[in-house]
DNA sequence: GCCGCGCTCATGTCTACACATATGGGCGAG
DNA sequence: CTCGCCCATATGTGTAGACATGAGCGCGGC
């Protein structure tokens, strides 16, 4: 019966739960299964895995509880859009939030061009020398005044559509947030003094302090974008609301 | 049998999941069960609620996966000391940070005084007007350098313990993480210039960048705690690691 | 042709049982 | 008295089956 399933030891020092798991979520983070993918029935799965409903069950549950699943009763089970934000510290679209202020929100490109990482820059670690990058700086404005100036490297080893977007009109962050699923992030949050070239781009005296958010997102072990954003101080706060579960 | 429980549907409309996890959850955020408190077993849970053993499993497992509680074998399930961090975006505890960095933590209480919430301070939004407060005023050193002086408030109607803490050693929100468990919080995260008070406890120039971190930490509806923390742009970084689920 | 009743099926919840596993504490040997 | 082994026990994991619920869909009546 099923037991010659159990009888398969040598490799795994896993559980079934996990594996399972593990199998479920992986196809999910790949991108092999799309948001909106159905995955199959408890059913199915059950004969695939040679294990009883409760077990599939259980992983499942514990998929809709992480926020990567939804199921509809009658329907099946479904893969979650990706989530505009995490319900914890959100990654922010600004645009979404100067509008949300009541504010008028503008955009423009500044620079833009193609290269290959380095590494000497530290905004590089993470980002193999000798990838392709995107590189823009863009400034971000509120009611017509600037707000954020904001630096950005794309990888294109992850994301080569990149090379081809204009992001004369769209900021890169909106653009990433709609069309690349991450797993997991970075923030680096601090204080310093607007440099001249910041001065002047924020239109604030030089030495005005600043709020500098670093971003590096990743998908699995990969950098998809780091991107650096000084905020005028007096223009500009972070908030974050979260409970200490989900 | 343990059908009678069964035929008990008039007043709840909730599952049976759902009225046990709400039990114990209550038990253990109201403070009933305090941290280190070793929980019922399964077996006395499952004869308390009539219910079989995989239905207090599978509640106890949620809030294992919520961070409640934490379990042993052979030895029970324990109510988990409140988490110095969350895993999304700690509550620092700057002691463990600096220690965490090697350097020496150094702390100094400057002010202490018990008063009653006026109402006027913005910081005092979300403590009942007339509420009795504790108010503090500390430094926290690195080195022997100062990198953060912090203004606190503790609302003595939720934890009226403070009242009689000696906080000349022991910084508040320590003392607070480790005596007092929370359901929320709410960061705000600013830049702003050092003022001349300000300057002088930093030991920096007035109008040098520094990092505000304001918090006000909840527990239910009742606010437990704020604080605002203002670091030298040129000493600290806020770092958050997370991701879409937790 | 349209509406609504009812069947069907996938998930939701729960039970009763079974075996695995790790560990705290007792007991016996040295 | 101390150390180490062993066992009782609480949790960890999984199975097989049962009934409840609710939404999709087709069929039949109007």
């Amino acid at each position: 019966m099923t037991v010659s399933a159990k009888t398969v030891p040598p490799a795994e020092p896993t559980t079934l739960h996990q594996r399972i798991r593990a199998d479920l979520e992986g196809k999910i983070l790949s991108g092999e299964w799309k948001p909106g993918h159905r995955i199959p029935f408890e059913h199915e799965l059950m004969a695939q895995y040679g294990c009883a409903r409760m077990t599939v069950n259980k992983v499942i549950a514990g998929l809709v509880a992480a926020g990567l699943i939804e199921r509809r009763r009658r329907a099946g089970s479904f893969v979650i859009q990706p989530r505009i934000q995490s319900a914890v510290l959100e990654i922010p679209d600004l645009a979404n939030e100067i509008a949300a202020r009541g504010e008028a929100y503008g955009y423009r490109l500044l620079s833009r061009r193609l290269r290959v990482a380095g590494g000497a820059d530290p905004a590089e670690s993470g980002m193999a020398t000798g990838e392709g990058v995107v590189e823009l700086r863009c400034l971000h404005l509120s009611n017509g005044r600037p707000f954020a100036v904001e630096d950005r490297l794309i990888a294109l080893a992850v994301v080569p559509e990149a090379a081809s977007v204009d992001f004369s009109r769209t900021a890169p962050g909106s653009w990433l947030l709609g069309h690349v699923p991450w797993t997991a992030a970075e923030h680096r949050i601090s204080a310093l003094a607007a440099g001249a070239r910041e001065a002047r781009d924020l239109d604030v005296t030089k030495g005005a302090p600043c709020l500098c958010l670093e971003r590096r997102t990743f998908r699995a072990e990969q950098t998809i974008t780091y991107a650096r954003q000084l905020f005028r101080g007096d223009a500009y706060n972070l908030v974050a609301h979260f409970s200490p579960k989900g």
